[in-house]
DNA sequence: CTATCAATCTGTAACGTTTCAGATTATTGT
DNA sequence: ACAATAATCTGAAACGTTACAGATTGATAG
């Protein structure tokens, strides 16, 4: 037999990274047995396997990704499309960590693929599907009527959504509970004899504004309590921007005592519009907010927080995705998080 | 001439995403030619080049990155490299919309490659190397001498880095002058008539350390100030712990009348320390900040701040590494960026 | 009129992987 | 002893791209 021809010559198998043409020469083995070998395949003796396996470990063997990708179409890269636009409060961070963090033992990839929420927000998920670049899409700022989930369905892309949409489409998502929030911060409120309510909501437009709009008005009348309008600001505007119209709304005649914030960045601002109508936190009016980084009881700490875990929801987005790909049923993909109770801390009482 | 049957058949052009071979059927020219015309070699006829340009954009003709990546080598992807236990702040968001920001335009896609800070910070730059699953890599958390930096170096593999090292080697970089931060931060507190100051520094093993130090110590000596050392606490610690130290400073018989702060978010831990003690900012003593997203002047208005640009250090470092795949010279990849001067706001007066 | 040359174009092979359709054994039943 | 069968293994082809080494044409020079 002329093993000395069989898999081409040994200078093939020499140089750079070893690659199953390496590791068949070395076994002696066949470089389709060598591929069946390692993922496992029933047609495969059981030494064979063990021994290809373990040549494959000792010499570092890592399959190429391009090669793979070119021949099944896998990419191993999960998407992540993210507004650019999205304002200070990085967010964005504990959730990139939280998926690296499920993607940690899988062999996905992250890619970010940014978009500016002045365009398409369908441009990029178009792009990701049409050129395959990823096996599956993450999105945030997710609507009620998703532009970008009645795409991806259609073309049986998969994909996961932080927040929910309301379409009658089954797929994967995580969202945190606003509606328990919402409701959560009123009866806070109420308890603290606050009786006038006002809500920084999110833009009208995403999904968990309608969620966090409807806890609130739900809670709002269980406590019966009264709603100060408050629809000149959102979350999505800059802190400036908060800042000022926060200040209008101090200074109608019916000023509200309470107030319900959508966001931790949001807060910031609220609390500088509050301070300049020179009203105090705590004692002319109480402010509850949602908070993704804990830095708001350093910034008053009569404060009430309540806190969502970004990063959390990063690893089950990243495990829905994937849960998606692997063909798991959708149900199973959809996760809610409840919010943790208000925190409040006493004045000049640092936290444990 | 057998035009019916030169490039397979025309079945074969018909479904999903075009290729070169689509191209090449619609055109009547050979997948060869087709694939030199797109990218505009020499020996390519004016109009033949002209004429497939025109089909590939009309059907919208994008290469296949396996395809280009298999054969070439060349994967059209930076990666980041990011420490994934990076405290709260949300410095990686701004940094990664820079990076999106530069990268926009060109072919490039960006990949996130984590790393626990626990582990070898050299281990995930070694993934990417040994696996060649992007052309260059974008660090940060530089140190002086760097391992990872000598890696990439001995291999020739092109990077940027975040901060500057000092081990006789030239490379890509993009920092911010701590140097002058710090050396600014010290003429500040002493026009406000601060003369014994602290400085909340970054970790001792990161260069930037040694910038700010150097700074901090030289401006000291200019202006005649003395230092109250505060080796207890970085900026790396967490909010607890920088908050309990600061306590401890502040209890000691000559406590600083002013303090130099290397990061936003440790600002916050200091102001809440400092105000544990029943001490003032603005009054009993000042603080100088260095901050990149802008909340430190609505956490208290009386701190003085300096902005440090992070999307903007993200869009250079991509340039620069990109600039280093294409061969450029290092000495154009490397750019400091200027502080801007000390910002304060007089307190009760909402800025501009 | 032929040889040379430049200008265009072309097919083949290769990158590393997986799938397909066998080929080679060894094992079994009769 | 022989065919049938199961258990292992195998090469060739293909995914889409680019580099290499020509082929074809028309024009130019001798």
């Amino acid at each position: 037999m002329d093993t000395e021809n069989r898999n081409e010559t040994a200078d093939d198998a020499e140089a750079g990274r070893p690659t199953l043409k390496t590791l068949a020469f070395m076994t002696g083995l066949g470089v389709t047995t060598v591929s069946r070998a390692l993922k496992d395949a029933p047609e495969i003796g059981a030494e064979t396997r063990r021994r290809v396996q373990l040549v494959a470990k000792q010499i570092g063997y890592r399959p190429n990704r391009a090669g793979v990708r070119l021949r099944t179409g896998k990419t191993n890269v999960i998407s992540l499309v993210l507004d650019t636009e999205e304002q200070i409060g990085g967010f964005v961070s504990d959730m990139i960590y939280g998926i690296s963090e499920a993607l940690a033992a899988t062999p996905y990839h992250l890619i970010v693929t940014p978009y500016s929420r002045n365009n398409d927000p369908l441009e990029p998920v178009r792009y990701v599907v049409e050129t395959g670049s990823a096996d599956g899409i993450i999105i945030s700022r997710t609507e009620p009527d998703d532009k970008r989930v009645r795409y991806m369905t259609e073309r049986g892309f998969p994909f996961a959504t932080h927040g929910r949409t309301d379409m009658g489409l089954e797929h994967p998502y995580h969202d945190f509970d606003n509606h328990a929030f919402a409701a959560e911060a009123v009866r806070k409120l109420a308890a603290l004899g606050r009786s006038r309510l006002a809500l920084l909501a999110p833009p009208a437009n995403l999904s968990y504004y309608h969620h966090m709009r409807n806890g609130f008005a739900e809670a709002l009348a269980d406590c019966g309590l009264a709603e100060v309008p408050f629809p000149a600001a959102t979350v999505d505007h800059s802190i400036e921007q908060i800042r000022a119209r926060t200040r209008e709304l101090l200074r109608r005649k019916l000023r509200p005592d309470g107030i319900v914030s959508g966001a931790g960045a949001s807060t910031f601002a609220l609390v500088a519009g509050v301070e300049d109508e020179g009203l105090g936190i705590g004692t002319d009016l109480d402010i509850v907010s949602k908070q993704s980084s804990r830095l708001l009881h350093l910034l008053r700490p009569q404060l009430h927080v309540v806190n969502e875990d970004v990063r959390l929801a990063g690893s089950e987005l990243a495990r829905a995705v994937m849960g998606r790909i692997a063909g798991a049923p959708v149900a199973s993909l959809q996760t809610l998080s409840t919010p943790t109770t208000v925190e409040s801390y006493r004045p000049g009482i640092p936290p444990r």
